[in-house]
DNA sequence: CGACATGGTGTACGCCGTACACCTAGAGAG
DNA sequence: CTCTCTAGGTGTACGGCGTACACCATGTCG
């Protein structure tokens, strides 16, 4: 209690959570292990006592964030809910929730995509993630294969990555002047970016609602899935 | 033709085609500007006279790359093929030949599916392609809200990346033992992942269909949005 | 012939990850 | 109570990176 004036003692939580932290608000670019240990009020190369190196501290952050939320086991949702969802579709919603549960954690923390995607180790909250949304469609009765299938149709999507590498290509508000230019070479572009023509000309910003698109898209491959399902789909004989 | 052994002039193109086949060969952290440099037995600096700075050598290699191949425009393929597709169809033969177009050449350079996702501007080849896929959809009478949700679906899928965030965990052959201890934790991604656990016990491993997958994927989405069109979809009311 | 543009050079700066040798403080054993 | 061991923090150094800036070489055109 006397004079606590001593920094307290780093630990491997301490780290990470500091890394996360810094990412979240400056963007992962700016975690170097040199500007998280200022960060900490440490040396460089303290850190490396609790880290093997940078990508370990990747691997961490990931660990972190992943482990953040899907402690709740959503799973066999609804199956007693009186209305019209059937025990059927019990797996159908539980994924949902729980894509839709990394989405929210996604967001929180929106360099969890790059770091995901750079990462080629699975850590454990990844597997532990993984599995457990696999096991949904097991417990369903989905077969191995159709599992299998479904989670590589879903892809990246499974968390929660809105994959717009479809962006809508022109952030600032479509200054009208660039938009007519662009609208000359790629008409299409236009037309299917900002939605919203309209017929006294103003322009409708686009700003699409990225929830949406993302529900959008994952009810697409969750109905398709379903139907697959539904009529008992078997793989191709070789 | 006297002593030409003067080295010849560089020029943007020299420069970025060298890049492509640097990451080609090596992937795409070996291309750096000094390592890019010696390649051409220049200095590095020089490199600065023919791309602005290294944003744009990655902007310069993904048009290369993406110019590679969708010049052929496969639109309106089997309008006229008398048998089963009809004229309504055109666009899904479009949309899926360009894009296993893509896929072709996203397999050809593994390096651009990093490239792209990190670049922010859009260079003219990605407009140009994406401007074709929407056309797609447009000229076959797509509203545009439903070929703008469309192209969100489809996602980074459109560029042909398989988009394995769901990896099969291990690339090694499954030495028994550790599959073993891994199926202890996560019975339900080891009994995806290695679909085939024949009775006699062999493990089939994995070595799962990367074509088949995207395909698989790609058909799912496009008969889901193929659906949507021919009931007249219309976007929910605000 | 001289000006000028184009393109290649050399040096330097501030970042990065991290190897390696060192020091320090506290805990447990004698 | 000291002695030793160890976990954690330090300092220095190296080789890589992107690139700013001043400079020089070469060809073209007036």
């Amino acid at each position: 209690m006397a004079d606590q004036t001593r920094r307290e003692r780093l630990n491997r939580p301490r780290v990470l959570s500091a890394a996360v932290a810094l990412a979240d608000v400056e963007g992962l670019d700016a975690v170097s292990m040199r500007r998280l240990a200022t960060e900490l009020g440490v040396v460089p190369m303290a850190l490396y006592k609790h880290v093997a190196d940078k990508d370990e501290l990747l691997d961490g952050m990931v660990d972190v964030a992943l482990g953040e939320v899907p402690a709740e086991i959503p799973d066999r949702a609804q199956d007693d809910a009186g209305d019209g969802t059937s025990a059927e579709d019990g797996w159908r919603s539980a994924v949902r929730t729980r894509i839709l549960a990394a989405r929210r954690i996604q967001l929180r923390h929106p360099w969890l995509r790059r770091a995901l995607e750079t990462r080629t180790t699975r850590t454990p909250a990844v597997l532990v993630y993984l599995d457990a949304l696999i096991g949904s469609f097991r417990a369903a009765g989905f077969s191995d294969p159709l599992t299998h299938h479904a989670m590589h149709a879903l892809g990246s999507r499974i968390w929660g990555f809105t994959q717009d590498l479809f962006e809508d290509a022109n952030q600032p508000p479509p200054d009208p002047a660039s938009l007519a230019a662009l609208a000359q070479h790629f008409p299409n572009l236009v037309a299917a970016a900002s939605v919203a023509v309209h017929d006294d000309g103003t322009v409708v910003a686009s700003g699409c609602d990225d929830q949406f698109e993302f529900e959008f898209a994952l009810d697409l491959l969750l109905d398709g899935i379903a139907a697959l399902h539904r009529q008992g789909w078997l793989p191709p004989r070789r």
